[in-house]
DNA sequence: GCGGTTTAATTGTATCTACAATTAAATATG
DNA sequence: CATATTTAATTGTAGATACAATTAAACCGC
C-alpha cells in the first residue's frame, strides 16, 4: 500500500508518511511531538526522526513550547503548499485503490485495521 | 501487526520478517534469492540484507548455484530448529489475532490484503 | 524549597525496506 | 566466435520504524 500511495504521490514530492504527518499537523494545528505520536500511533523516536527530515525540508516548523521541554510542530507555508499540491493526489490514489477493493470491502478493511490497533496495546 | 507478532514471537528469538523467510524457504526447499522475493513480495536487495544477516545469526546458508550468478538460500539445522521453536508461538499469536477480529472478519482481512498486493504492480 | 519521580524529547543502535547503479555471469545475435 | 543484451545478485544511499538509555524540564511530597 505505501508503495502504492509513494508512487501516485510522486509528483507532489512527497512521501505517504509525510503526507500523513502534514495532514495530521494540519488536522490538529500546532501539536506537540507525543501527541502526534499519539494520534498517528507511532513512536515518538519515530516522529523525532521523521519531523527532524521535514524540518530540514522545511516542510514544518520546530518551536519551543511554554512547557521548555515540549516541542511544537506546526506547518509552514510551503508545508501547507506541498499538502495542498499532495492531496489530489492521494484522492486519486484513495479512488483507485477503492475502485480495486470495491467500496464495500474497502471499508471494511479499514474499519477491520482501526480495530487491529488496539491488539498490540490491548495484549 | 508486526510490532504483535514480533512480541509474541520474542521468546523464540525469532522476529516476524524472519520467521516469514524460514518459513517460506522451509516451504520451498532450497530456493534462488529472486525466487524468495518473489515468493515473499519483497524487493531482492531487501533479501540480501535480511539473509546476510540471517546467515551470520546461522540460520540459513547461501551457496552458489549451477548458474554462478544464483545464490541457493537453504535451512541449516540451527535454523530449521528456530523455525520449529516459533511455529508455536506464531500459531497462538494467530489465535489471539483471529479471536480478537472474529474468524469472519479475519478471513475477510486476509482475502483483501492478498487482493491488494496486486494494487501497484496491477497500476 | 529540596529531592525523588514523572514526563518530553533526543541519541545510540538496529532492523526493514527499496530505488539506482554496479558487477558478474549467461544468453542471444550478427 | 565476438559483441550486445539480459539476468542475478550486491553495493551505495536513504527513509521509516522502534527499543533502550539518556537528558532536561516540570511536578510532587514533605
Amino acid at each position: 500500500m505505501t508503495r502504492f500511495y509513494d508512487d501516485m504521490l510522486e509528483p507532489s514530492g512527497l512521501k505517504a508518511t509525510q503526507l500523513t504527518m502534514l495532514g495530521a499537523i494540519s488536522i490538529s494545528g500546532p501539536a506537540r511531538m507525543s501527541d502526534l505520536a499519539d494520534m498517528l500511533a507511532l513512536d515518538k523516536t519515530t516522529l523525532t526522526r521523521n519531523l527532524k527530515l521535514m524540518e530540514a525540508g522545511g516542510l514544518i516548523a520546530i518551536a519551543q513550547g511554554a512547557d521548555r521541554r515540549a516541542r511544537i510542530v506546526s506547518l509552514t507555508q510551503a508545508g501547507a503548499d506541498a499538502l495542498e499540491r499532495a492531496l489530489p493526489l492521494w484522492r486519486e490514489a484513495q479512488r483507485r485503490a477503492v475502485e480495486h477493493l470495491g467500496e464495500e470491502r474497502w471499508r471494511r478493511l479499514v474499519a477491520i485495521l482501526a480495530d487491529l490497533e488496539g491488539l498490540v496495546s490491548g495484549a
